[in-house]
DNA sequence: GTGGTCTAGACCACC
DNA sequence: GTGGTCTAGACCACA
Protein backbone atom coordinates (compact mmCIF):
# COMPACT_ATOMS: atom_id res chain seq x y z
CA UNK A 1 0.00 0.00 0.00
CA UNK A 2 2.61 2.31 0.75
CA UNK A 3 6.25 2.70 -0.20
CA UNK A 4 8.76 3.91 2.58
CA UNK A 5 12.64 4.80 2.06
CA UNK A 6 14.49 3.99 5.13
CA UNK A 7 17.36 6.11 4.22
CA UNK A 8 15.21 9.18 3.06
CA UNK A 9 16.02 12.52 5.29
CA UNK A 10 12.31 12.25 5.83
CA UNK A 11 11.19 11.14 8.97
CA UNK A 12 9.33 7.16 8.42
CA UNK A 13 5.83 8.58 10.36
CA UNK A 14 6.38 11.50 8.28
CA UNK A 15 6.58 9.58 4.87
CA UNK A 16 3.19 7.58 6.18
CA UNK A 17 1.39 11.20 6.71
CA UNK A 18 2.74 12.23 3.32
CA UNK A 19 1.50 9.27 1.54
CA UNK A 20 -1.98 8.78 3.49
CA UNK A 21 -3.08 12.64 2.82
CA UNK A 22 -1.95 11.99 -0.97
CA UNK A 23 -3.98 8.73 -1.35
CA UNK A 24 -6.93 10.64 -0.25
CA UNK A 25 -6.09 13.70 -2.29
CA UNK A 26 -5.73 11.83 -5.27
CA UNK A 27 -9.35 9.96 -4.53
CA UNK A 28 -7.87 7.11 -4.06
CA UNK A 29 -9.05 6.87 -0.25
CA UNK A 30 -12.40 7.66 -0.06
CA UNK A 31 -14.40 9.55 3.26
CA UNK A 32 -14.85 6.78 6.13
CA UNK A 33 -12.73 4.16 3.82
CA UNK A 34 -11.40 2.47 6.83
CA UNK A 35 -7.73 2.19 6.66
CA UNK A 36 -5.24 -0.58 7.62
CA UNK A 37 -4.92 -1.73 11.27
CA UNK A 38 -1.98 -0.25 12.59
CA UNK A 39 -0.30 -3.36 13.37
CA UNK A 40 -1.47 -4.89 10.06
CA UNK A 41 0.64 -1.57 8.32
CA UNK A 42 3.36 -1.80 10.90
CA UNK A 43 4.21 -4.98 9.89
CA UNK A 44 3.60 -5.24 6.02
CA UNK A 45 6.05 -2.34 6.29
CA UNK A 46 8.37 -4.02 8.84
CA UNK A 47 8.54 -0.87 10.83
CA UNK A 48 7.39 -0.58 14.80
CA UNK A 49 4.07 -0.62 16.24
CA UNK A 50 4.74 2.78 17.87
CA UNK A 51 6.44 4.46 14.15
CA UNK A 52 2.88 3.83 12.46
CA UNK A 53 0.64 5.10 15.17
CA UNK A 54 3.00 8.70 15.41
CA UNK A 55 1.76 8.95 12.04
CA UNK A 56 -1.55 8.17 12.30
CA UNK A 57 -1.85 9.88 15.87
CA UNK A 58 -0.93 13.24 13.65
CA UNK A 59 -3.35 12.41 11.26
CA UNK A 60 -5.39 12.16 13.42
CA UNK A 61 -4.75 15.37 15.69
CA UNK A 62 -4.91 17.19 11.91
CA UNK A 63 -8.27 16.58 11.53
CA UNK A 64 -7.49 14.04 8.54
CA UNK A 65 -8.77 10.97 10.20
CA UNK A 66 -10.92 9.90 13.16
CA UNK A 67 -10.63 6.66 15.12
CA UNK A 68 -13.42 4.57 16.37
CA UNK A 69 -11.91 2.74 19.42
CA UNK A 70 -12.17 -0.73 19.01
CA UNK A 71 -12.89 -0.75 15.76
CA UNK A 72 -10.03 1.05 13.11
CA UNK A 73 -9.12 4.23 11.78
CA UNK A 74 -10.96 6.01 9.23
CA UNK A 75 -10.49 8.67 6.35
CA UNK A 76 -12.52 11.96 7.68
CA UNK A 77 -15.04 13.69 6.14
CA UNK A 78 -13.06 16.84 4.46
CA UNK A 79 -9.99 15.21 5.30
CA UNK A 80 -8.06 18.04 4.08
CA UNK A 81 -9.22 20.93 4.35
CA UNK A 82 -8.00 22.09 7.21
CA UNK A 83 -6.19 25.64 6.36
CA UNK A 84 -3.35 24.78 8.79
CA UNK A 85 -2.77 21.77 7.13
CA UNK A 86 -2.77 23.81 4.00
CA UNK A 87 -0.14 26.18 4.92
CA UNK A 88 2.16 24.06 6.36
CA UNK A 89 2.46 22.36 3.15
CA UNK A 90 3.03 25.55 1.05
CA UNK A 91 5.74 26.15 3.57
CA UNK A 92 7.52 23.29 2.84
CA UNK A 93 7.10 24.09 -0.93
CA UNK A 94 8.27 27.46 -0.29
CA UNK A 95 11.42 25.47 1.84
CA UNK A 96 11.98 23.71 -1.09
CA UNK A 97 11.24 26.53 -3.55
CA UNK A 98 14.26 28.99 -1.54
CA UNK A 99 16.71 25.79 -1.33
CA UNK A 100 16.25 25.31 -5.38
CA UNK A 101 16.74 29.13 -5.81
CA UNK A 102 19.71 29.14 -3.74
CA UNK A 103 21.36 25.90 -6.01
CA UNK A 104 20.89 28.42 -8.98
CA UNK A 105 17.69 26.51 -10.83
CA UNK A 106 15.76 28.79 -12.18
CA UNK A 107 12.20 29.53 -12.09
CA UNK A 108 11.56 27.66 -14.78
CA UNK A 109 13.15 24.67 -14.28
CA UNK A 110 11.35 24.57 -10.85
CA UNK A 111 8.00 24.66 -12.26
CA UNK A 112 8.87 21.78 -14.65
CA UNK A 113 10.39 19.66 -11.23
CA UNK A 114 6.54 20.69 -10.32
CA UNK A 115 5.05 19.36 -13.34
CA UNK A 116 7.01 16.41 -12.98
CA UNK A 117 5.91 15.33 -9.49
CA UNK A 118 1.99 16.30 -10.34
CA UNK A 119 2.61 14.04 -13.12
CA UNK A 120 4.12 11.19 -11.23
CA UNK A 121 2.35 8.33 -10.16
CA UNK A 122 -0.13 8.49 -7.55
CA UNK A 123 1.42 6.55 -5.13
CA UNK A 124 4.96 8.34 -6.28
CA UNK A 125 7.00 8.25 -2.70
CA UNK A 126 6.87 11.64 -0.70
CA UNK A 127 10.93 11.40 -0.25
CA UNK A 128 13.49 9.91 -1.36
CA UNK A 129 15.62 12.70 -0.50
CA UNK A 130 19.26 11.54 -0.43
CA UNK A 131 21.65 13.60 1.43
CA UNK A 132 24.15 14.58 -1.71
CA UNK A 133 26.23 16.55 0.25
CA UNK B 1 23.65 40.30 5.32
CA UNK B 2 21.86 37.23 6.30
CA UNK B 3 18.93 36.75 8.12
CA UNK B 4 18.02 34.22 10.14
CA UNK B 5 14.81 32.66 12.08
CA UNK B 6 15.73 30.81 15.17
CA UNK B 7 12.47 29.71 14.88
CA UNK B 8 12.07 27.38 11.62
CA UNK B 9 12.36 24.06 11.54
CA UNK B 10 15.34 24.15 8.82
CA UNK B 11 18.75 24.05 10.48
CA UNK B 12 20.16 27.53 11.16
CA UNK B 13 23.43 26.07 9.57
CA UNK B 14 21.49 25.21 6.05
CA UNK B 15 19.43 28.70 5.97
CA UNK B 16 23.27 30.14 6.22
CA UNK B 17 24.23 27.61 3.15
CA UNK B 18 21.21 28.86 1.62
CA UNK B 19 21.42 32.36 1.81
CA UNK B 20 24.84 32.23 0.63
CA UNK B 21 24.69 30.48 -2.35
CA UNK B 22 21.27 33.05 -3.31
CA UNK B 23 23.36 35.85 -3.16
CA UNK B 24 25.97 33.96 -5.13
CA UNK B 25 22.89 32.58 -7.60
CA UNK B 26 21.37 36.24 -7.62
CA UNK B 27 24.99 38.12 -8.59
CA UNK B 28 25.47 39.67 -5.19
CA UNK B 29 28.67 38.26 -4.56
CA UNK B 30 31.47 37.46 -7.48
CA UNK B 31 33.80 34.68 -7.07
CA UNK B 32 36.41 35.59 -5.38
CA UNK B 33 34.33 37.53 -3.00
CA UNK B 34 36.04 37.91 0.34
CA UNK B 35 32.79 36.74 2.87
CA UNK B 36 33.19 37.70 6.33
CA UNK B 37 34.91 35.77 9.02
CA UNK B 38 33.07 32.84 10.62
CA UNK B 39 33.44 35.02 13.96
CA UNK B 40 32.05 38.14 12.79
CA UNK B 41 29.53 36.27 11.15
CA UNK B 42 28.27 34.57 14.63
CA UNK B 43 28.99 37.71 16.28
CA UNK B 44 26.57 39.46 14.16
CA UNK B 45 23.96 36.73 14.09
CA UNK B 46 24.23 36.11 17.81
CA UNK B 47 24.74 32.35 16.66
CA UNK B 48 27.46 29.88 18.00
CA UNK B 49 30.69 29.90 15.92
CA UNK B 50 30.33 25.87 15.46
CA UNK B 51 27.07 26.72 13.67
CA UNK B 52 28.49 29.30 11.32
CA UNK B 53 31.83 27.13 10.89
CA UNK B 54 29.24 24.09 9.73
CA UNK B 55 28.15 25.70 7.30
CA UNK B 56 31.41 26.87 5.99
CA UNK B 57 32.65 23.60 6.59
CA UNK B 58 29.94 22.38 4.15
CA UNK B 59 29.96 25.15 1.62
CA UNK B 60 33.52 24.60 1.22
CA UNK B 61 33.00 20.82 0.52
CA UNK B 62 30.57 21.63 -2.05
CA UNK B 63 32.93 23.57 -4.00
CA UNK B 64 31.09 26.92 -3.47
CA UNK B 65 33.57 28.85 -1.36
CA UNK B 66 37.34 27.77 -0.75
CA UNK B 67 39.66 28.83 2.47
CA UNK B 68 43.12 30.89 2.53
CA UNK B 69 44.40 29.75 5.52
CA UNK B 70 45.00 32.95 7.71
CA UNK B 71 43.67 34.88 4.96
CA UNK B 72 39.68 33.83 4.99
CA UNK B 73 36.82 32.35 2.80
CA UNK B 74 35.99 33.27 -0.77
CA UNK B 75 33.65 32.56 -3.52
CA UNK B 76 34.69 29.82 -5.89
CA UNK B 77 34.81 30.10 -9.24
CA UNK B 78 31.96 28.28 -10.92
CA UNK B 79 30.37 28.43 -7.80
CA UNK B 80 27.21 27.03 -8.13
CA UNK B 81 27.50 24.38 -10.63
CA UNK B 82 28.02 21.43 -9.02
CA UNK B 83 25.63 18.88 -10.64
CA UNK B 84 25.73 17.27 -7.13
CA UNK B 85 24.65 20.71 -5.23
CA UNK B 86 21.91 20.96 -8.21
CA UNK B 87 20.59 17.64 -7.66
CA UNK B 88 20.50 18.03 -3.59
CA UNK B 89 18.05 20.93 -4.04
CA UNK B 90 16.12 19.86 -6.81
CA UNK B 91 15.21 17.14 -4.55
CA UNK B 92 14.17 18.59 -1.63
CA UNK B 93 12.17 20.61 -3.96
CA UNK B 94 10.53 17.59 -5.14
CA UNK B 95 10.39 16.81 -1.50
CA UNK B 96 8.19 19.91 -0.75
CA UNK B 97 6.27 19.79 -4.28
CA UNK B 98 4.71 16.33 -3.20
CA UNK B 99 4.19 17.74 0.36
CA UNK B 100 2.30 20.40 -1.12
CA UNK B 101 0.66 17.97 -3.48
CA UNK B 102 -0.08 15.49 -0.60
CA UNK B 103 -2.00 18.07 1.23
CA UNK B 104 -4.13 18.65 -1.86
CA UNK B 105 -2.97 21.79 -3.36
CA UNK B 106 -3.03 21.75 -7.30
CA UNK B 107 -0.50 21.97 -9.93
CA UNK B 108 -1.43 25.76 -10.59
CA UNK B 109 -0.98 27.03 -6.71
CA UNK B 110 2.23 25.21 -6.42
CA UNK B 111 3.28 27.30 -9.43
CA UNK B 112 1.90 30.13 -7.85
CA UNK B 113 4.50 29.54 -4.87
CA UNK B 114 7.16 29.37 -7.28
CA UNK B 115 6.99 32.56 -8.65
CA UNK B 116 6.27 34.09 -5.60
CA UNK B 117 9.50 32.93 -3.80
CA UNK B 118 11.48 33.85 -7.10
CA UNK B 119 10.04 37.04 -6.99
CA UNK B 120 10.96 37.98 -4.05
CA UNK B 121 13.60 39.45 -1.94
CA UNK B 122 17.07 38.29 -2.41
CA UNK B 123 18.16 37.62 0.66
CA UNK B 124 14.50 36.49 1.66
CA UNK B 125 14.44 34.09 4.49
CA UNK B 126 14.58 30.19 3.50
CA UNK B 127 12.50 29.41 6.26
CA UNK B 128 9.98 30.53 8.12
CA UNK B 129 7.82 27.49 9.01
CA UNK B 130 6.67 27.85 12.71
CA UNK B 131 6.64 24.15 14.45
CA UNK B 132 2.92 23.36 13.18
CA UNK B 133 3.79 19.62 13.63
CA UNK C 1 -34.30 6.04 23.85
CA UNK C 2 -30.59 6.55 23.87
CA UNK C 3 -28.25 8.30 21.55
CA UNK C 4 -24.55 7.12 21.32
CA UNK C 5 -22.19 8.99 19.29
CA UNK C 6 -19.45 5.96 17.61
CA UNK C 7 -16.78 9.01 17.75
CA UNK C 8 -16.48 10.80 21.22
CA UNK C 9 -13.64 9.81 23.10
CA UNK C 10 -15.81 8.80 25.60
CA UNK C 11 -16.60 4.89 25.65
CA UNK C 12 -19.54 4.04 24.36
CA UNK C 13 -20.25 1.97 27.36
CA UNK C 14 -19.91 4.93 29.58
CA UNK C 15 -21.94 6.79 27.17
CA UNK C 16 -25.03 3.97 27.80
CA UNK C 17 -24.13 3.93 31.61
CA UNK C 18 -24.57 8.23 31.52
CA UNK C 19 -27.64 8.26 29.88
CA UNK C 20 -29.15 5.76 31.74
CA UNK C 21 -28.35 7.13 35.15
CA UNK C 22 -29.42 10.25 33.80
CA UNK C 23 -33.04 9.07 33.21
CA UNK C 24 -33.37 7.80 36.36
CA UNK C 25 -31.89 10.97 38.00
CA UNK C 26 -34.30 13.62 35.57
CA UNK C 27 -37.16 11.03 36.97
CA UNK C 28 -38.10 9.67 33.64
CA UNK C 29 -37.07 6.27 35.11
CA UNK C 30 -38.96 5.51 37.87
CA UNK C 31 -37.59 2.96 40.40
CA UNK C 32 -38.41 -0.79 39.37
CA UNK C 33 -39.26 0.42 35.46
CA UNK C 34 -38.58 -2.73 33.87
CA UNK C 35 -35.02 -1.65 31.00
CA UNK C 36 -35.04 -2.60 27.61
CA UNK C 37 -33.11 -6.50 27.25
CA UNK C 38 -29.67 -6.27 26.26
CA UNK C 39 -30.19 -7.83 22.65
CA UNK C 40 -32.73 -5.41 21.66
CA UNK C 41 -30.71 -2.22 23.02
CA UNK C 42 -27.66 -3.72 21.07
CA UNK C 43 -29.92 -3.91 17.88
CA UNK C 44 -31.58 -0.80 18.13
CA UNK C 45 -28.41 1.23 19.01
CA UNK C 46 -26.20 -1.07 16.11
CA UNK C 47 -24.11 -1.59 19.15
CA UNK C 48 -22.16 -5.14 19.92
CA UNK C 49 -24.35 -6.99 22.59
CA UNK C 50 -20.92 -7.04 24.96
CA UNK C 51 -20.61 -3.25 24.33
CA UNK C 52 -24.10 -3.22 26.35
CA UNK C 53 -23.59 -6.24 28.36
CA UNK C 54 -20.75 -4.17 30.10
CA UNK C 55 -22.89 -1.23 30.80
CA UNK C 56 -25.42 -3.05 32.35
CA UNK C 57 -23.57 -5.07 34.37
CA UNK C 58 -21.75 -1.83 35.52
CA UNK C 59 -24.57 -0.57 36.52
CA UNK C 60 -25.79 -3.54 38.44
CA UNK C 61 -22.39 -3.64 40.67
CA UNK C 62 -22.83 0.04 41.32
CA UNK C 63 -26.34 -0.88 42.26
CA UNK C 64 -27.91 1.51 39.99
CA UNK C 65 -29.97 -1.58 38.66
CA UNK C 66 -30.69 -5.07 39.47
CA UNK C 67 -31.36 -8.12 37.30
CA UNK C 68 -34.07 -11.10 37.45
CA UNK C 69 -32.66 -13.82 36.00
CA UNK C 70 -35.23 -14.26 32.68
CA UNK C 71 -37.04 -11.64 33.22
CA UNK C 72 -34.88 -8.57 32.53
CA UNK C 73 -33.48 -5.43 34.58
CA UNK C 74 -34.84 -3.19 36.06
CA UNK C 75 -34.07 0.39 37.98
CA UNK C 76 -33.08 0.01 41.77
CA UNK C 77 -35.33 1.36 43.96
CA UNK C 78 -32.34 4.28 45.48
CA UNK C 79 -30.63 3.85 42.44
CA UNK C 80 -28.21 7.12 42.52
CA UNK C 81 -27.84 7.06 46.25
CA UNK C 82 -24.55 5.83 46.45
CA UNK C 83 -21.61 7.73 47.69
CA UNK C 84 -19.12 5.81 46.03
CA UNK C 85 -21.33 6.40 42.39
CA UNK C 86 -21.60 10.14 43.44
CA UNK C 87 -17.63 10.51 43.72
CA UNK C 88 -16.78 9.11 40.88
CA UNK C 89 -18.93 11.61 38.69
CA UNK C 90 -17.71 14.49 41.22
CA UNK C 91 -14.21 13.42 40.38
CA UNK C 92 -14.99 13.41 36.35
CA UNK C 93 -16.50 16.81 36.75
CA UNK C 94 -13.44 17.70 38.77
CA UNK C 95 -11.04 16.38 35.89
CA UNK C 96 -12.79 18.81 33.48
CA UNK C 97 -12.71 22.05 35.22
CA UNK C 98 -9.07 21.33 35.86
CA UNK C 99 -8.89 21.20 31.99
CA UNK C 100 -11.18 24.06 31.28
CA UNK C 101 -8.98 26.01 34.35
CA UNK C 102 -5.80 24.90 32.53
CA UNK C 103 -7.19 26.01 28.84
CA UNK C 104 -7.43 29.57 30.24
CA UNK C 105 -11.33 29.41 31.09
CA UNK C 106 -12.43 31.63 33.92
CA UNK C 107 -14.52 30.50 36.37
CA UNK C 108 -17.56 32.23 35.25
CA UNK C 109 -16.85 30.89 32.01
CA UNK C 110 -17.00 27.29 33.42
CA UNK C 111 -20.13 28.02 35.20
CA UNK C 112 -21.86 29.27 32.21
CA UNK C 113 -21.00 25.62 30.97
CA UNK C 114 -22.88 23.93 33.60
CA UNK C 115 -25.85 25.78 33.07
CA UNK C 116 -25.99 25.31 29.51
CA UNK C 117 -25.90 21.34 30.13
CA UNK C 118 -28.20 21.61 33.04
CA UNK C 119 -30.36 22.93 30.78
CA UNK C 120 -30.08 20.87 28.15
CA UNK C 121 -32.58 18.28 26.89
CA UNK C 122 -32.34 14.81 29.43
CA UNK C 123 -31.39 12.61 26.99
CA UNK C 124 -28.29 14.72 25.49
CA UNK C 125 -25.55 12.83 24.64
CA UNK C 126 -22.64 12.47 27.24
CA UNK C 127 -19.39 13.10 25.04
CA UNK C 128 -19.34 14.82 21.40
CA UNK C 129 -15.97 15.18 22.11
CA UNK C 130 -14.04 15.18 18.46
CA UNK C 131 -11.00 13.37 19.08
CA UNK C 132 -8.90 16.29 18.59
CA UNK C 133 -5.75 14.83 20.56
CA UNK D 1 7.82 21.45 39.16
CA UNK D 2 4.80 19.27 38.20
CA UNK D 3 2.86 16.47 40.44
CA UNK D 4 2.06 13.53 38.41
CA UNK D 5 -0.35 10.65 39.63
CA UNK D 6 0.61 7.15 37.84
CA UNK D 7 -2.50 5.81 38.87
CA UNK D 8 -4.97 8.62 37.80
CA UNK D 9 -6.90 7.54 34.58
CA UNK D 10 -5.63 10.22 32.84
CA UNK D 11 -2.92 9.71 30.78
CA UNK D 12 0.49 11.03 32.39
CA UNK D 13 1.54 12.87 29.26
CA UNK D 14 -1.69 14.49 29.20
CA UNK D 15 -1.24 15.22 33.12
CA UNK D 16 2.08 17.04 32.00
CA UNK D 17 0.02 18.91 29.45
CA UNK D 18 -2.40 19.76 31.63
CA UNK D 19 0.08 20.95 34.48
CA UNK D 20 2.30 23.03 32.03
CA UNK D 21 -0.91 25.04 30.64
CA UNK D 22 -2.46 25.52 33.88
CA UNK D 23 1.08 26.90 34.52
CA UNK D 24 1.09 29.16 31.64
CA UNK D 25 -2.65 30.53 32.55
CA UNK D 26 -2.24 31.47 35.89
CA UNK D 27 1.19 33.66 34.98
CA UNK D 28 3.24 31.47 36.49
CA UNK D 29 5.35 30.84 33.23
CA UNK D 30 5.48 33.50 31.05
CA UNK D 31 6.19 33.75 27.33
CA UNK D 32 9.25 33.03 26.21
CA UNK D 33 9.93 31.38 29.50
CA UNK D 34 12.36 27.97 29.12
CA UNK D 35 11.18 25.18 29.95
CA UNK D 36 12.85 22.31 31.91
CA UNK D 37 14.30 19.92 29.31
CA UNK D 38 12.46 16.67 29.08
CA UNK D 39 15.59 14.70 29.31
CA UNK D 40 15.47 16.73 32.70
CA UNK D 41 12.04 16.97 33.72
CA UNK D 42 11.87 13.19 33.10
CA UNK D 43 14.52 12.49 35.33
CA UNK D 44 12.86 14.93 37.66
CA UNK D 45 9.49 12.91 37.67
CA UNK D 46 11.06 9.60 37.10
CA UNK D 47 9.00 9.07 34.00
CA UNK D 48 10.25 8.00 30.52
CA UNK D 49 11.93 10.94 28.12
CA UNK D 50 9.39 9.59 25.26
CA UNK D 51 6.69 10.66 28.08
CA UNK D 52 7.63 13.24 28.85
CA UNK D 53 8.39 13.94 24.75
CA UNK D 54 5.08 13.05 23.86
CA UNK D 55 3.81 16.18 26.06
CA UNK D 56 5.95 18.51 24.85
CA UNK D 57 5.11 17.37 21.35
CA UNK D 58 1.71 18.37 21.77
CA UNK D 59 2.02 21.12 23.65
CA UNK D 60 3.84 22.26 20.55
CA UNK D 61 1.68 21.33 17.83
CA UNK D 62 -1.44 23.10 19.84
CA UNK D 63 1.09 25.92 19.70
CA UNK D 64 1.31 26.38 23.24
CA UNK D 65 5.25 26.30 23.37
CA UNK D 66 7.86 25.97 20.57
CA UNK D 67 11.30 24.49 20.46
CA UNK D 68 14.73 25.58 19.54
CA UNK D 69 16.62 23.34 17.75
CA UNK D 70 19.27 22.59 20.38
CA UNK D 71 18.51 24.84 23.17
CA UNK D 72 15.21 23.77 24.28
CA UNK D 73 11.70 24.82 24.78
CA UNK D 74 9.86 27.74 25.62
CA UNK D 75 6.30 29.24 26.25
CA UNK D 76 4.61 30.31 23.39
CA UNK D 77 3.90 34.04 23.01
CA UNK D 78 -0.05 33.65 22.23
CA UNK D 79 -0.08 30.45 24.45
CA UNK D 80 -3.41 29.77 25.51
CA UNK D 81 -5.47 31.46 22.80
CA UNK D 82 -5.97 28.80 20.49
CA UNK D 83 -9.95 28.56 20.01
CA UNK D 84 -9.01 24.74 19.04
CA UNK D 85 -7.46 24.60 22.54
CA UNK D 86 -10.35 26.28 24.76
CA UNK D 87 -12.72 24.56 22.79
CA UNK D 88 -11.59 21.06 23.11
CA UNK D 89 -10.93 21.86 27.39
CA UNK D 90 -14.99 23.28 27.43
CA UNK D 91 -15.73 19.95 25.61
CA UNK D 92 -14.31 17.58 28.41
CA UNK D 93 -15.77 20.16 31.07
CA UNK D 94 -19.71 19.44 29.41
CA UNK D 95 -18.38 15.32 29.68
CA UNK D 96 -17.51 16.45 33.12
CA UNK D 97 -20.74 17.78 33.90
CA UNK D 98 -22.91 15.62 32.17
CA UNK D 99 -21.30 13.16 34.02
CA UNK D 100 -22.49 14.64 37.44
CA UNK D 101 -25.71 15.97 36.06
CA UNK D 102 -26.16 11.75 35.62
CA UNK D 103 -24.98 10.76 38.54
CA UNK D 104 -28.21 13.35 40.18
CA UNK D 105 -25.58 16.06 41.42
CA UNK D 106 -27.30 19.18 41.13
CA UNK D 107 -26.50 21.90 39.28
CA UNK D 108 -25.46 24.24 42.32
CA UNK D 109 -23.50 21.61 43.43
CA UNK D 110 -21.70 21.30 40.20
CA UNK D 111 -20.75 24.73 40.14
CA UNK D 112 -19.58 24.89 43.92
CA UNK D 113 -17.05 21.70 42.61
CA UNK D 114 -16.36 24.82 39.90
CA UNK D 115 -15.44 27.22 42.63
CA UNK D 116 -13.18 24.68 44.65
CA UNK D 117 -11.48 23.92 41.71
CA UNK D 118 -10.62 27.40 40.83
CA UNK D 119 -9.83 28.40 44.39
CA UNK D 120 -7.22 25.56 44.75
CA UNK D 121 -3.78 25.82 44.22
CA UNK D 122 -2.36 27.15 41.24
CA UNK D 123 -0.19 23.75 40.91
CA UNK D 124 -3.09 21.80 41.43
CA UNK D 125 -3.06 18.32 39.94
CA UNK D 126 -5.01 17.93 36.65
CA UNK D 127 -6.31 14.07 37.30
CA UNK D 128 -6.47 12.17 40.58
CA UNK D 129 -9.43 10.24 39.18
CA UNK D 130 -9.46 7.24 40.52
CA UNK D 131 -11.72 4.28 39.46
CA UNK D 132 -14.34 4.10 42.72
CA UNK D 133 -16.34 1.58 40.32
C1' DG E 1 24.12 19.83 26.21
C1' DT E 2 19.45 19.99 23.55
C1' DG E 3 15.49 17.80 20.94
C1' DG E 4 14.03 14.00 17.31
C1' DT E 5 13.40 9.36 15.73
C1' DC E 6 13.11 4.49 15.94
C1' DT E 7 12.92 -0.16 17.89
C1' DA E 8 11.33 -3.70 21.10
C1' DG E 9 8.28 -5.30 24.08
C1' DA E 10 4.92 -4.80 27.75
C1' DC E 11 0.23 -3.89 29.57
C1' DC E 12 -4.36 -1.83 29.33
C1' DA E 13 -9.13 -0.67 27.61
C1' DC E 14 -12.61 -1.20 24.30
C1' DC E 15 -15.51 -3.69 20.82
C1' DG F 1 -9.35 -8.15 17.08
C1' DT F 2 -8.65 -2.82 17.56
C1' DG F 3 -6.16 1.45 19.34
C1' DG F 4 -3.61 3.76 23.58
C1' DT F 5 0.06 4.23 26.85
C1' DC F 6 4.43 3.49 28.94
C1' DT F 7 9.17 1.86 29.54
C1' DA F 8 13.97 1.02 28.10
C1' DG F 9 17.51 1.94 25.41
C1' DA F 10 19.67 3.16 21.05
C1' DC F 11 21.27 6.46 17.50
C1' DC F 12 21.18 10.89 15.10
C1' DA F 13 21.33 16.02 14.24
C1' DC F 14 21.91 20.53 15.96
C1' DA F 15 23.95 24.45 18.89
Amino acid sequence: MLVIDPRSRVAIYEQIKNQIMELIAVGALQPHTQLPSIRALASELSLNFNTVKKAFGELESAGVIYTLAGRGCFVADRALESPALREKAAQQLRDGVQAARAAGLSAEEAKRVVDEVYQGLPSGRAGEGDAAE
